[in-house]
DNA sequence: TCGACATATCGGAATATGCCGATATGATTT
DNA sequence: AAATCATATCGGCATATTCCGATATGTCGA
């Protein structure tokens, strides 16, 4: 029942991924439940395409972005669910020492 | 009104404060209100003790703990208030784009 | 004031992270 | 099958972080 005292390993992804300003401004462009390509982040974020694709890769191994395969691209998606999760176990957490 | 799309530099602290497995294990041993003095955090985190002067620093820029100098020893605290506020300030920037 | 104690800061080594360009993988079209 | 397009992964450099031991700062008691 009671939430244990130790974060989960992809709530841990979750704030290392949020943690960081320049992730930070690539959730955002997540906005109103639109999807974007790699490409589309890269150059909305001004990151070079690698770039891009690793730090998405880091938000959705934290839950707070899912992704979509459609032909070559893949999209991505603000993972609201996981997004909720997280901010529920962080909240747990936090309860159990504040 | 609104919060800015952008996250506070000390909440931008404190989430790199709670990211860090060592300093999550620290901050859980604040429970109940009690106060601990940087060597009872260093001996019972197993720390060194500069380690963990420096880690308590980084929680309390972000917000998480409070300290108080009572005599030659500072005493930590969890900061209620502050934890409050960061909360509250990743869930307006969480709620912008999810 | 001097010694003892607690914390903070410094210097450094090891490791992790962020970003890039180049290359590899996967999927589509001709 | 070959060319093309999008993404992912690799190698590497620059910077940041973590942790330590050593030293400096600050506070109290003798």
């Amino acid at each position: 029942m009671s939430t244990p005292p130790t974060l989960g390993t992809e709530t841990q992804a979750f704030l290392r991924a949020i943690a960081s300003p320049t992730r930070q401004s690539v959730l955002l462009l997540f906005s109103e439940g639109v999807e974007l390509s790699v490409n589309d982040v890269a150059a909305r974020a001004n990151l070079g395409q690698s770039t891009a694709s690793e730090q998405l890769a880091q938000l959705r191994a934290g839950g707070a972005l899912a992704a979509r395969r459609e032909g070559r691209a893949t999209f991505y998606r603000a993972d609201r669910e996981g997004i909720a999760k997280a901010l529920a176990e962080i909240q747990a957490y936090v309860q159990s020492c504040c």
